[in-house]
DNA sequence: GTCCGGTGTGTGTCCGAACACAACGCACGC
DNA sequence: GCGTGCGTTGTGTTCGGACACACACCGGAC
């Protein structure tokens, strides 16, 4: 198994490494009987460049910049982040920096703020979350006349040029907590959706389109019991605590309920304080879930590895620029069923 | 944020770039002074060497050998050599080769008569799947001795000194597949639990492993059902359908089951032609055992990513040999439940 | 004073690809 | 016949690190 070089090719078609060199990158001024003997020699032998040395002779350094939401430590997106770190970290030697943005996930203005900032900074890759679509088209657009590759992250935006797109399909990993909580209960059992709402929340689509799937599973299955909401508020725990007494003392019948974002564990606090018995079900493999579900408060998680998607959206970036390789445009990752059980073995193989 | 080279170190110290060169590799025959103006500027600028120039420097050929068990296409071993194959493509501008090396994964002495011809091939690295647990301390006592490091895939063998170890715990994931189990069923009902015979078998570990956590989830539980075992023969799918009708003309009263290996497929066929309703858990994503599932045949498949175990052992070694990093010795890993619902979703982002 | 060994030290080349630049041949015009 | 210009080609240097080799220096032996 013999590897081929640029010197190689060049001794084999009776050229010297240079006009190789301009064949190999269309760089034009090569006669055309100099073309034909390299193509010639390339077809018979299928060159792998050295991705190794061109990144050395290539003297280039890569900045990319991630648009994403803040976030507290242990959070959805800090979990995304350390993907992105780890993913730069790898890539250190390749020239490559990535630069983190961040903007507020329930103000769109801090995101259209950033763009500014992020034309000045002349990177060659950008990775956005997509929380505000208008705001993500205006600037794709932008950036597509620039040349400027980027990766979607979180919801899928159509008619985007975008290098990769990394999520979940939300309707269906609705659809599947559907089936993980109606598989606890009685067909006639009622249920409980709690929501979280918060001062000038626009509605975030990935919850509604989760909850969508939710109720399309059941009632596919002819499921007979009352779907209670219950209105909670994302900034003030003492009022929730009231809201569900209230709640539950006059619905004391449901005992099963679920929650699209990765709020759960403020419920499963609740309950487990009470030492209530519920089934509830909630979402993203965050540390507070974690607890939730290792006590037992919360009996179901779905996941879908933040790490991972943070690590991909750099590494699509880098395959797309450096390696030149194709990078599948659309993945939805995983949707990972996590229960008490099999937690503790959900690591990042990264 | 500046990177610092070689070059730059030896002007920061006042010496040369040959002096830091065997500072930094301990090659000795440098002066106590010089050593101590290498190592305040070490101290100081936290070197960290550019891996791309090192590896292009050192002209070294890496050869990795697999010791695994042979397979048809979309079994379980045939998907971790996708992982591996993977791998090697990636890691080849490395100079890295794998050379995959097959045994008879139900005949010892076709796994200790690979071991001369590995010797022989002088290799820097090993991967072995640990089916013949003698035969791999054998083996690995002679790596010690050669000073290769090696990799362990499948089951954990104590008091090696493997670089890592990829695997799953097979008791948690059987424990978890008794909870999917009972979580169908009434804590009465009566249990099935297939086992597959094959001339001159050994019992494999991990499989009695398994259902050692499958039993002992249900004892937990005040499962109050009989457990049926019943045997089957891998080679004769004929006689199977035989002792399958009688049981269940003895026994019509099971209605789920599991079985411990990845041959659920074979059931499911014998469930879905005679449109027989039952719950069955099985193991592991292969191609036949998704067909199952996707109609309905399989309620649930416990799996573990092979292609990701073949990639990360791989890429173990070429972390540990060629990066020089630590490697976290013992991986377990993810046991993911998988449904219907969200297989379609099962992708391998590596 | 010369020769020899050992110890440190610096320089040079190589790895494979990228790219700048010099140089070549050839046709054409004066 | 000679210079100009264009199209084409080969050579040389660079990237950062690894390693071989040559050489400077010093002390001791003859």
């Amino acid at each position: 198994m013999k590897t081929y070089r640029i010197k190689d090719i060049a001794a084999l078609s009776g050229v010297s490494t240079g006009t190789v060199d301009r064949i190999l990158h269309k760089r034009g001024k090569v006669s055309e009987e100099a073309q034909r003997k390299v193509e010639k020699v390339l077809k018979e032998i299928d060159y792998h460049p050295n991705l190794i040395a061109r990144s050395l002779a290539l003297k280039k350094r890569y900045r990319f910049a991630a648009l994403i939401p803040s976030f507290a430590k242990g959070e959805y997106w800090d979990k995304l982040c350390e993907g992105i770190d780890k993913a730069a970290k790898e890539l250190f030697s390749y020239n490559v920096e990535v630069e983190k943005l961040y903007f507020n996930q329930y103000d769109r203005s801090s995101f259209d703020a950033l763009i500014p900032g992020l034309e000045e900074a002349d990177c060659q890759g950008v990775v956005i979350a997509t929380q505000f679509r208008d705001s993500v088209i205006r600037l794709t657009e932008r950036l597509d006349r620039l040349e400027i590759p980027y990766v979607l992250i979180d919801a899928f935006i159509e008619n985007t040029h975008c290098v990769a797109y990394y999520g979940t399909n939300s309707y269906d990993s609705g659809y599947i907590a559907g089936r993980l909580l109606y598989e606890q209960i009685h067909p006639t059992d009622d249920l409980a959706i709690f929501r979280f709402i918060r001062k000038g929340d626009q509605l975030i689509t990935q919850v509604m389109k989760r909850e969508e799937g939710f109720r399309d599973y059941l009632s596919k299955q002819a499921y007979g019991g009352r779907i209670h909401a219950v209105q909670l508020y994302a900034d003030e725990p003492e009022k929730n605590r009231a809201i569900l007494d209230d709640f539950f003392s006059r619905q004391p019948q449901v005992g099963a309920g679920i929650i699209f974002n990765s709020r759960a564990h403020l419920l499963g606090g609740y309950f487990h304080a009470k030492k209530q018995a519920f089934k509830l079900i909630g979402y993203d493999v965050i540390d507070a879930n974690v607890a939730c579900l290792l006590d037992g408060s919360i009996t179901h998680l779905i996941a879908q590895r933040p790490e991972v998607q943070g690590f991909n959206c750099v590494r699509a970036l880098f395959r797309h620029l450096i390696l030149k390789e194709k990078v599948e445009p659309i993945n939805y990752m995983p949707i990972d069923i996590l229960i008490k059980e099999n937690i503790p073995y959900y690591n990042n193989y990264i």
